[in-house]
DNA sequence: ACCAACGTAGAT
DNA sequence: ATCTACGTTGGT
């Protein structure tokens, strides 16, 4: 970055006719046309985030106002062709709206991604050929002409097309960041050995001491073990020409069987499949912590609390508003991908129309490729998992007793030290075992480390730079299931919904398989309102894209290796998360929240963050320093917290005091195993004039060795405070606790749940 | 007419 | 391979 600024200065004179030229675009056939956002999706809907490097070159933003690109935080999704476009054999402009969905196709405007041709299917002369639909994009296929020449376009990006490694933010700067900052990563891909031998020996972490303390985190090169050659074989296979086969092979099979001619369905299907792809491959990925979270799901109480609520509530029983379906829209907003295709049960005979092929065609080669090169992997890595028990011990989140502190498990997480080793090369599998097994406080979680890590590599940020980003599920338009005879089936959607809502998410990822609706319907945001990838070993793109389509009110990306560019991307593109769990990731990651707002998180888990101390903590709460104008606010980007875990970190009073100020709201506060926290710690957190004072419910400050009796008396100025716990603190007497519990029966009646771990009896 | 920003030539 | 700059298009 900083050469790009010398560069800036000279201002070459260069342009002059960049934009403009279309050379090769224009020869083929007319004037290309410039896409234009569709205004629908949720990246349009956003409002500038202002701290882009784009938006910072905004001249609203102070900026010199010469790149001229748009926000990232709004890179359309799904841009248009312009109004103005019209087709180059009648000269007409699109005219799906006049005409019923299943003709749609045929008299609405379609850009050839590789001629660039823009016409209306009806126009053509060629019929016979068949023309690929992209459904990647509105109005995006190749041409009969092109597809038929066998023209690959590959030399040409698609239309409307950007890359995201264009933009500044892009991960490929921060990888290459990373790399330099530590090189303990690559170092520690050559290190890394088969999944399989670590598995067998996982168990000691059991013998480990239970060393809860404040674990010297070290520094904080990320352990990312990037073992990505074993992939490499594997893309080969999907290089150009497989791909096509790939997607082919898919299609043919499953699909065409049931809707043979339809053009819709044809279209559906493949979309559908293609969804497939994405979904199933994301899904199975997600299977490892969805099995969890189902498994757990009608015990799992942290909805308890206001925002574990939503998510869970609506999970069993389907509340079948299709909220989703605006941002929906945008994304289909195209006249030819609606939703709307869906319904199609008409017999396609219809008959000019160049049959269309629907296959998805990535907008240009680069960006197929690398899809499909992660399509691989993730296969592989499904392949992986599905080879080996898909046992997953409890993690944090579910294990989490109704009431929030759950100590032993959490707590007795991951202890940094782990870090460093898997720094050095050691497994990084063993994460997974930690958590469950370290339970300081006994509780000791079943499952013990039965699942076995999937060798997968961690993917290449740059791939997932160049995923498109996709909007929210689409609550499925189809009211019932298409049937192979053109009718439908008597069920409808809703029923089907309740029925989905009582699947387990692995379960719905076998159910995405079965046909395009199902896959629509299940992927319904309300199906997965909770997202669990806790310890899931690799984040990949797509596993990154299925996040969003659906759109989770709850991730669980704690022990994962998620790197800060994944994470922050993540974060932009869900306004709506309420709860958010990174314990055990690196602080270089969670830094991703210092630039990123999600306004609506009321629950962060950053326990045993590794490198979070006072000077991150300060980073993570304090506003934004940027108040130029059109920033948005400058209050703490967390004040919404009710709920932080912050177990197992070297944070101070310091940390504390900030925390006072900037989240007023706090309900509960989990500090175990900080071992600086101390009582005068508690004496500011229960101060006259602090927020804190009355908004704590819970406190966790089990194994912190420097309170002492005296912290209960703090508490009693607490108005709130219904569960306190102190096990495991050395200083704390069972007399002090008794003692408590006496003075305040006049007004509250607590008890002793257990040594040392107060609760208010209700 | 004005603003936003697409798509790409050219610089790095 | 990336990133910047900008002419020009598209929308209002």
């Amino acid at each position: 970055m900083s050469f790009q600024r010398e560069a800036n200065r000279p201002k070459p004179k260069m342009g002059t006719s960049a934009a403009v030229k279309l050379p090769s675009n224009r020869s083929a056939s007319g004037a290309r046309r410039r896409r234009t956002r569709c205004r629908k999706c949720e990246a349009c809907l956003r409002t500038e985030c202002g701290e882009c490097h784009f938006c910072k070159d905004m001249k609203k933003f102070g900026g010199p106002g010469r790149m001229k690109q748009s926000c990232i935080m709004r890179q359309c999704i799904a841009p248009v062709l312009p109004h103005t476009a019209v087709c180059v054999v009648c000269g007409e402009a699109g005219k799906e709206d006049t005409l019923e969905e299943e003709d749609k196709f045929n008299v609405m405007l379609m850009e050839c991604s590789i001629c660039n041709e823009i016409v209306h299917p009806n126009c053509l002369k060629v019929k016979e050929a068949s023309g690929v639909v992209n459904d990647e994009l509105p109005n995006c296929w190749e041409c009969p002409k092109c597809n038929y020449a066998g023209k690959t376009g590959k030399q040409k990006r698609g239309p409307g097309f950007k890359y995201a490694s264009n933009l500044p933010g892009s991960l490929l700067k921060e990888q290459k960041a990373v790399k330099e900052e530590g090189e303990a990563t690559s170092t520690s891909t050559a290190k890394r050995k088969p999944e399989g031998d670590e598995i067998s020996r996982h168990r000691p972490e059991e013998r480990e001491p239970l060393h809860r303390h404040p674990p010297v985190l070290t520094p904080s090169t990320l352990p990312r073990p990037r073992p990505e050659d074993k992939l490499r074989k594997k893309r080969k296979l999907f290089d150009d020409d497989e791909e096509e086969d790939f997607s082919v092979r898919k299609k043919g099979k499953a699909d065409e069987p049931l809707f043979p001619k339809l053009l819709h369905q044809i279209k559906t299907e493949e979309e559908d499949q293609e969804e497939e792809v994405d979904e199933e491959e994301t899904d199975s990925l997600f299977w490892r912590g969805l099995e969890r979270r189902d498994r757990l799901e009608d015990t799992e109480d942290w909805a308890e609390d206001g925002d574990g609520k939503d998510t869970k509530t609506n999970f069993p029983r389907p509340p079948l508003k299709t909220p989703v379906l605006d941002s929906d829209q945008s994304h289909c907003s195209s006249p030819q991908a609606g939703p709307s295709s869906e319904g199609g049960s008409e017999p396609q005979e219809k008959g000019p129309r160049p049959k269309a092929r629907r296959k998805r065609r990535l907008p240009n080669k680069e960006l197929s490729k690398a899809l499909n090169q992660e399509i691989q992997k993730t296969e592989d890595c499904l392949a992986n998992e599905n080879r080996q028990p898909l046992k997953v011990e409890p993690e944090s989140e579910n294990e989490e007793p109704k009431r929030g502190f759950r100590i032993g498990s959490d707590l007795g997480g991951e202890r940094p030290h782990l870090r460093t080793k898997e720094m050095n090369g050691t497994p990084w599998e063993l994460r997974h075992f930690y958590p469950s097994q370290i339970t300081p406080l006994g509780f000791n979680r079943s499952s013990p480390g039965t699942r076995p890590l999937p060798p997968r590599s961690p993917p290449k940020c740059v791939q997932m730079e160049r995923h498109v980003i996709r909007p929210p599920p689409i609550s499925p338009p189809p009211d019932r299931l298409p049937l192979v005879d053109g009718k439908t089936h008597a069920v409808q959607r809703e029923v089907w919904m309740k029925l989905f809502g009582h699947f387990t998410h692995k379960e719905l990822c076998v159910c995405m398989r079965v046909c395009k609706t199902w896959n629509r319907w299940c992927c319904d945001k309300r199906l997965w309102t909770n997202i669990d990838l806790n310890r899931c070993k690799s984040i990949t793109p797509l596993m990154l894209s299925g996040i969003i389509r659906r759109q989770p009110l709850s991730l669980d990306l704690s022990w994962t290796n998620i790197s800060k560019k994944q994470l922050s991307w993540l974060i932009n593109r869900l306004p709506g998360l309420r709860v958010l769990l990174l314990s055990g990731c690196s602080w270089v990651a969670v830094s991703a929240l210092c630039t990123s707002s999600c306004p609506l998180l009321r629950t962060l888990d950053v326990q045993w963050v590794e490198g979070l101390k006072d000077a991150q903590m300060r980073d993570l709460l304090s506003p934004p320093t940027d108040n130029r104008p059109g920033q948005l606010d400058n209050r703490c980007k967390l004040r919404n917290i009710l709920d932080l875990r912050l177990a197992g970190l070297d944070i101070t009073d310091a940390s504390l005091r900030l925390i006072i100020r900037h989240m007023p709201l706090l309900s509960r506060l989990d500090l175990s195993y900080c071992n600086h926290i101390n009582d005068h710690s508690v004496n500011l957190l229960t101060a006259a004039g602090t927020t804190t004072r009355d908004s704590l419910t819970e406190i966790n400050l089990s194994v912190c060795n420097r309170v002492t009796d005296q912290s209960l008396t703090f508490f009693k100025r607490c108005g709130s405070i219904c569960h306190i716990d102190l096990r495991y603190c050395k200083q704390v007497t069972k007399m002090a606790c008794e003692q408590f519990i006496a003075e305040m029966s006049v007004s509250v009646q607590f008890g002793l749940k257990e040594d040392k771990l107060l609760q208010k009896l209700s």
